[in-house]
Formats: C-alpha cells, sequence, structure tokens
DNA sequence: AATATAAAAGAGTTTTATGTCTTAATTTGA
DNA sequence: TCAAATTAAGACATAAAACTCTTTTATATT
C-alpha cells in the first residue's frame, strides 16, 4: 500500500502537528522517538516534505520543525504524493502499463471503487484533523509493544 | 497494494482458467506469453501455486498447467494469501506492529472500511467468473502498449 | 567572532524483491 | 527403452527499498 517511507512520513508529520502547536519546534531525534522510526532515514524523508513546503523548518540552535496553519491544512494525500508520487492514482492494480477503462484488467471495475474511496479518504483527512485526537489519546503512533 | 509477484500470479490463474476449458492444458512459455510476465519468474510462482493446490500440473509432452472445476471456485483472496501471505488482512497501513482498533494509528478506522471493502471484493470474486469475460474481450491481462 | 546546535546533503551499506539461468525429475510417445 | 517435452528445484544476478554514517551548511547564543 504505503511504502515504508511513506508510513514513517504520515507519523511524522502527525507528529510534528502535535508537538509544534505553539509555534515549538521539534527535533529529529524526538520525531525517531516519537514515531519509532529510524533516525537518520527519516531526517533524509523530512528532507524531501520540507523542500516540498509540507513542513517548514530551522537550523541551528533551537531549531527543528514545526507547522504553520497553512501547513496543518495539507491532506495525508499531499504526504502520499510527496514521497511515494501519484501512483496511487494512475497504476492498475494488477500492474498493467496504465490504468484506464477502455483496456480494464479483470478486476478494475471492482478496484476502481475501492480506489475511489481511498482516494477520498486521505483526501479528505487533513493533518491538522489529526493532532486534537491525538492529545486525547484516541491513537497512536508506536506499537504498544516496541515501548 | 499486491506484490508483482501477485499480480502475475492473478494474472496467470485468470490465464489458465481460460485457456483450460476443455481439459486441455497450457505451458509456462505460453502463460507468459499471455500475461506479459517473465517465463522462469513466473514458474517458481506456479510452482508455490501448485503446490498449495489451487491449480493443476502435469510433466511431459502435452503436460502444462490446467484447472478442474474445483480449482475454478478458488476466489483471487486465495491466491494472494498463497502468494503474499496474509499481511493484507492483519497488517497496519501505517506499519505499527499490528493492526488493532486497541491501539489504533490515526487513519485506523478510517482505514477499517476501505480494507473491509476490499477484503470483501477479492473474497467474492471466484476466479472461474473471470474466464467468460475475459472470452467476451471485456477485459485484458496484457498492455495494449506492451502487444 | 567563536562555538554549539540542528537540519541538509551525500555517500555508503544492508536487506528484500525481482528476475535469470542451469540442472534435475517426470511423463509421454515413438 | 529411448528421446523429447515439460514442470520442479535451486543457484545465481540485478535492482530497488530500507537503513546508516559522515560531512557540510545555516543559525542562534555567548
Ligand atoms: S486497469 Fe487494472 S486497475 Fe484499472
Ligand atoms: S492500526 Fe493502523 S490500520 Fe489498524
Amino acid at each position: 500500500m504505503f511504502s515504508k517511507s511513506c508510513e514513517y512520513a504520515i507519523k511524522s508529520m502527525i507528529f510534528i502537528a502535535q508537538k509544534s502547536k505553539d509555534g515549538a519546534r521539534i527535533g529529529i531525534k524526538d520525531i525517531a522517538k516519537g514515531t519509532d522510526s529510524p533516525q537518520h532515514f527519516i531526517a533524509k524523508i523530512m528532507q524531501v516534505l520540507s523542500r516540498k513546503k509540507l513542513v517548514h523548518s530551522v537550523k541551528g540552535p533551537n531549531g527543528g520543525f514545526y507547522m504553520d496553519n497553512l501547513d496543518l491544512q495539507n491532506s495525508i494525500a499531499d504526504i502520499v504524493k510527496a514521497i511515494d508520487g501519484d501512483g496511487l492514482y494512475t497504476d492498475c492494480v494488477l500492474g498493467l502499463h496504465a490504468c484506464s477503462a477502455e483496456n480494464p484488467c479483470p478486476i478494475h471495475s471492482e478496484y476502481s471503487v475501492i480506489k475511489k474511496n481511498f482516494i477520498k479518504m486521505i483526501e479528505n483527512n487533513t493533518i491538522g484533523e489529526f493532532r486534537d485526537n491525538l492529545d486525547a489519546g484516541n491513537f497512536h503512533l508506536k506499537s504498544i509493544l516496541s515501548v
């Protein structure tokens, strides 16, 4: 579904959204800890997200990552597209060179419905929306087992 | 979503279902051609499917793969489980150690709906059902471009 | 200005997925 | 019974994904 990079990206972004609430910045080490992710690996991922303007960063002492109100309005889909590209939108589930109704694979019609709903889901959920639920402990970014 | 192996497996199985209609057997070379797949690679995949009794095979002259009426009743899900395992059923979409309502990731509740429908889809569609539609040209196993 | 801090960048490694090639085993038919 | 055909098996090769390490650049604080 998502690449590992993309999984880390989504978790990191939600984590940053929560931690940078009052203009605070959060460092890569804390993000790694808070999301159970390999530090150097997600550092590279954050570079991409930062270049693509999905998150802000500042170097130096007290530096780190943070999100402004505009960043918080980005959707999960924006992260996915930044990291995994638009394969989710364009690829055939059985690996035909392109998904299309004109040259459909056997499960195209059934899959199209699933796909539409999945895309709707990641597009309708903004990063900001997860922030409060995470605070409330309604969900987790780390497996209990790994703590 | 599916691994490349799994994509090949599904396409090959549907192809065999169509070609082995009247007890005929179809060889690995023809399967490779008919589904645009690397021959030696899918040979290994067919070995697995054969060992797991999802398809029949005979060696020697006029040998090859074929399906009986029971084989045709297997679902796409059976192929997926044989090749990719049950990760689709058990994995968390954000990579937590296990998907569960007790320790849900941020998009667990939204994803659960998608997942349920996806599983329903691959479980409800049997290999045999695709056979006639393939005959009718209603869908394809090869990209037009690659012919 | 000097120093410490933290992200950015880039090079390198390991692991997994994908794909190829060769040989063995089985079966059919001449 | 022998040769040809065809799957089964296993070793090997390549490519991509995942992960690590080191160096550079920017910035804030002293
Ligand atoms: S053609 Fe395969 S999913 Fe659309
Ligand atoms: S916990 Fe992540 S999908 Fe269920």
